[in-house]
DNA sequence: TGCGGCTATTG
DNA sequence: CACAATAGCCGCAG
């Protein structure tokens, strides 16, 4: 085997910087490699990665998806995008915004493409990367991709000296200890993010055409059979009304839907199906409409045509992800991952001769709250595999009434029967409950939090001046609720993707994670390695429970994950 | 054509 | 029916 040209450490930061039409150049601390042929690269960065384990530095997920395509699956990165997102928030994380983050720039005033930068080459002579002011040229970078390896070189570069910004940064947050350590799981996070679209999630297709036919029939042959259809199934509900009654009435408009009920004598607010369930019986319009808007959503989002546009003819759904979307960093994934009906989840099923070990956090987010408040009495509860339990029973209420009680209390809420509960929760926990209405105020006044882990939650842009006093408090109130929530969801969030990338590095060749959802992890496994995956998911879980505890040395918060090994994502207990 | 409102689904 | 998300269709403004 051919030594590697480059003198490297294990878990050493290596910037690699690639464009498939100029080549792929790898900068560490004593060494270029420079490449002028992409395909020779890869197999370049293969090696390295076999040898000697680097943690491979790149500007964003493109990078990783050039990996993932060509089957090289490294183990360690620093993702400049994601740290950025981590310690500055915000949506954008292009490469100018993320170089201005890492330099202490003001992004508020970030150079801009000019269309004459669009259509003419830049005058080579006067300007280089980096701006007089010190921002990243946009300009400069739009070239890359037809640029030469000496430009290629220069951006390598910059990615090491903004790791070594963003690793300054990250050790200046003095009071969240864990945030170096959230910045590579993160990064981690978003690669395992590129893995799960470029995989997919084994489905069955016939079965899940066999589903979907049942709501709404075969399968269409023309757009013009497709509207007779939905026609039909119009027709089931308005024949419930007069014929002369039905005219104009569309079932797809809720005002249209809110005039039918009245002509039926039922008068409600909207047309929601929790408040219809309850009038099922009032007018047998109300069934037929319910059942209805099962068909109608069946046809318009989960049917024929959503297999076709996310199902390929490997029979892998896929999406696209993100690793760190929203207010508190959740990862996220269209083409119906993540809200997938129950109705169609016996079509998600594992390929011949292979399982799915799927396992998922118990309670998640009120143990995460222990543990980022560090609240003695609350930690103690979860010790018991179901914390509600010694919760209700110190609150001398219901165990269905602690529960909501404590769920209201990281969403904010403040109507409903709970309150002689909360303010139980306000004596029994009151550390918990303190670091809770602290986030809130915070949120209130428009002052940005930061999680646990470090990342940003911002709060002092995108605000709305409000018109009146009621609207300005209600605002007020919602971003209150929004923060407070945010320092919960956001942590558990982060808890959640520290345990996946454990995963991920643990588990034996030829397993794989396929899907993310929250607090559930669904692992693809050939079936003779399904114990041992098993045993993997339980082991990681301690591990992430480990690691955060070692850094925060507070209170022991237990944490609890059930898991089943299954043919199908359905037969999930 | 873009956006807010309504609705449904999920954690 | 509080927190988060994706996604469809409708009406309305531009």
């Amino acid at each position: 085997m051919e030594p590697s040209p480059i003198d490297v450490r294990p878990g050493e930061a290596l910037a690699l910087a690639i464009e498939p039409s100029v080549g792929a150049v790898i900068v560490g601390e004593r060494g270029v490699d420079r490449c002028g042929d992409a395909g020779a690269a890869l197999a370049m960065v293969e090696q390295i990665e076999r040898e000697a384990a680097p943690r491979w530095v790149w500007w964003s997920p493109s990078t990783a998806r050039l990996l993932v395509d060509a089957g090289i699956r490294p183990g360690r990165c620093w993702d400049l995008e994601a740290v950025h997102r981590l310690i500055h928030g915000g949506w954008r994380a292009d490469p100018g915004v993320t170089w201005a983050g890492a330099h202490d720039l003001d992004t508020t005033e970030l150079p801009e493409m000019t269309p004459v930068d669009l259509f003419h080459v830049r005058d080579e002579t006067t300007s280089g990367a980096v701006r007089s002011d010190g921002h990243l040229d946009p300009a400069w970078v739009a070239e890359l991709w037809r640029a030469d390896v000496d430009h290629l070189t220069r951006w390598a570069e910059l990615a090491l000296d903004v790791h070594r910004r963003q690793t300054d940064q990250l050790a200046r947050l003095a009071d969240r200890p864990a945030a170096a350590a959230t910045a590579r799981s993160e990064s981690a996070a978003a690669l395992l993010g590129v893995e799960l679209e470029h995989d997919g999630l084994p489905l069955d297709v016939d079965e899940a055409e066999r589903i979907i036919a049942t709501f709404i029939g075969p399968r269409p042959d023309d757009a013009a059979h497709e509207r007779r259809l939905a026609d039909e199934r119009d027709e089931v509900v308005l024949r419930h009304l007069p014929v002369d009654l039905r005219d104009g009435l569309d079932l797809r408009n809720p005002a249209s839907v809110k005039s039918l009920l009245r002509r039926a004598g039922i008068e409600v607010d909207d047309t929601r199906a929790w408040r219809l369930e309850r009038l099922r019986d009032e007018h047998p319009v109300v069934d037929a409409l319910l059942d209805w808007r099962r068909a109608e959503r069946i046809a318009t989002t989960f049917g024929y045509r959503w297999l076709d546009e996310h199902v390929g003819s490997d029979g892998r759904l896929r999406g696209s992800w993100s690793s760190a979307d929203g207010a508190a960093g959740r990862m996220t994934a269209t083409a119906g991952l993540h809200n997938l009906p129950a109705d169609l989840r016996p079509a998600i099923a594992a390929e011949p001769g292979h399982v799915f070990v799927r396992a998922d956090l118990g309670q998640i987010e009120p143990r995460i709250l222990a543990a980022v408040s560090g609240d003695e009495a609350l930690a103690a509860a979860t010790t018991d595999d179901d914390m509600y339990a010694p919760v209700a029973h110190r609150l001398g209420v219901s165990r269905d009434v602690a529960k909501v009680a404590v769920l209201g209390a990281m969403y904010g809420q403040t109507t409903g029967h709970g309150a002689a509960a909360r303010r139980g929760l306000d004596a029994a926990y009151p550390v918990a409950m303190q670091y809770l209405s602290d986030a809130a105020r915070a949120a209130e006044a428009g002052n940005d939090l930061r999680t646990r882990g470090g990342r940003a939650v911002r709060m002092s842009a995108g605000r709305v001046a409000a018109e009146d006093e009621r609207d300005r408090r209600s605002h007020a109130a919602a971003r209150g609720r929004y923060g407070r929530n945010a320092m919960v969801q956001g942590a558990a969030a982060e808890f959640f993707k520290t345990w996946a990338v454990i995963v991920r590095a643990r588990l034996p060749r030829g397993s794989n994670i396929v899907l993310c959802l929250h607090d559930e992890l669904l692992v693809h496994a050939p079936s003779a390695d399904a114990s041992l995956v098993a045993t993997t998911v339980d082991d990681a879980l301690r591990e992430t429970a480990h690691r955060w505890l070692s850094l925060d040395h507070r209170v022991d918060v237990h944490f609890v994950a059930e898991s089943s090994t299954v043919r199908r994502w359905s037969d999930a207990t």
